[in-house]
DNA sequence: CTCCTATGATTGATCGGCCG
DNA sequence: TCGGCCGATCAATCATAGGA
């Protein structure tokens, strides 16, 4: 078998969600299904990658991490400007 | 949306320093990391060294951490299992403190599987003893994998046998 | 081709919620 | 109140893909 990395515009769109999420990156099942959809995956494919990242996030925290944020939230802010990709309701956020 | 909340611990200005949030401190009750035991006495066998406390600023999720951080020797359900296997058992506890079910157990465990998907107490105990497992690793084994046919039905609607498709 | 790192998938075990 | 189950997640690990 196989593994197959995911397409780079996949990653992006996962990785932008991640980081826009920092605060809490657990994406409803819903907010998945949209990421999935997207990526051209699974949901389940999605879900393991919001895992691997949270915990490889946690083991680098204080080494790299703190510049993807810096590449996400950036970006974030730039194309927000109209139609924002992360329109999904990300895990009961707010209220 | 159950043991995480996205509750900030401090915001930063600088963009270059990123707050760290709760989930990131999140640590589990990590299974006991084996018994490091060189020379395990026949005897006094019984002081069993859990990590017990002592995360200091982790955010350990269990209520009053104290006793739940030993798998094993615990009480109630698994009473002669002991899943670190104590008293030398033939269990390959890993480094991790994480149980490498052998090639044997995991077809006795899928075999039952197939019988029923679920167990019942008295089911659950003879094969805990047939294979030398805890009763609870037994009922974890099953959970686990009822949540991942379940999974499997979900994307493929195949049970069993994760089948390669040929495209 | 070889060595090392990044990454997706797997899985035993944990967490909180729910039910009888 | 207690034990079992569910759904999600954790945390360690396996095997492979990708870069130098």
């Amino acid at each position: 078998r196989k593994r197959r990395n995911f397409s780079k515009q996949a990653s992006e769109i996962l990785n932008e969600y991640f980081y826009s999420h920092l605060s809490n990156p657990y994406p409803s099942e819903e907010a998945k299904e949209e990421l999935a959809r997207k990526c051209g995956i699974t949901v389940s494919q999605v879900s393991n990658w919001f895992g691997n990242k949270r915990i490889r996030y946690k083991k680098n925290i204080g080494k790299a991490q703190e510049e993807a944020n810096l590449y996400a939230a950036k970006k974030a802010a730039g194309r927000n400007t109209g139609a924002s990709p992360y329109n999904m309701g990300p895990a009961s956020q707010g209220t | 949306h159950h043991h995480h909340l996205a509750q900030q611990q401090q915001q930063q200005q600088s963009t270059t320093a990123v707050p760290t949030y709760k989930w990131m401190q999140v640590k589990r009750n990590v299974p006991k990391p084996a018994v490091p035991k060189p020379a395990p006495s026949l005897s006094d066998y019984n002081t069993v060294s859990c990590t017990s406390g002592g995360y200091g600023t982790g955010l350990v999720s269990g209520t009053g951490v104290g006793l739940g951080s030993c798998n094993v020797g615990g009480g109630g359900l698994m009473g002669t299992g002991t899943l670190g296997g104590v008293l030398g058992g033939p269990n390959s506890l890993n480094n991790t403190g994480r149980t490498n079910f052998t090639n044997k157990q995991l077809t006795e465990l899928e075999k039952e599987f197939h019988f029923n998907k679920y167990l019942t107490r008295a089911r659950r105990i003879e094969i805990a003893s047939a294979l030398q497992l805890n009763e609870t690793q037994v009922k974890i084994w099953f959970q686990n994998r009822r949540m991942k046919q379940k999974k499997r039905m979900k994307e493929g609607l195949i049970p069993t046998e994760p089948i390669t498709n040929g495209g």
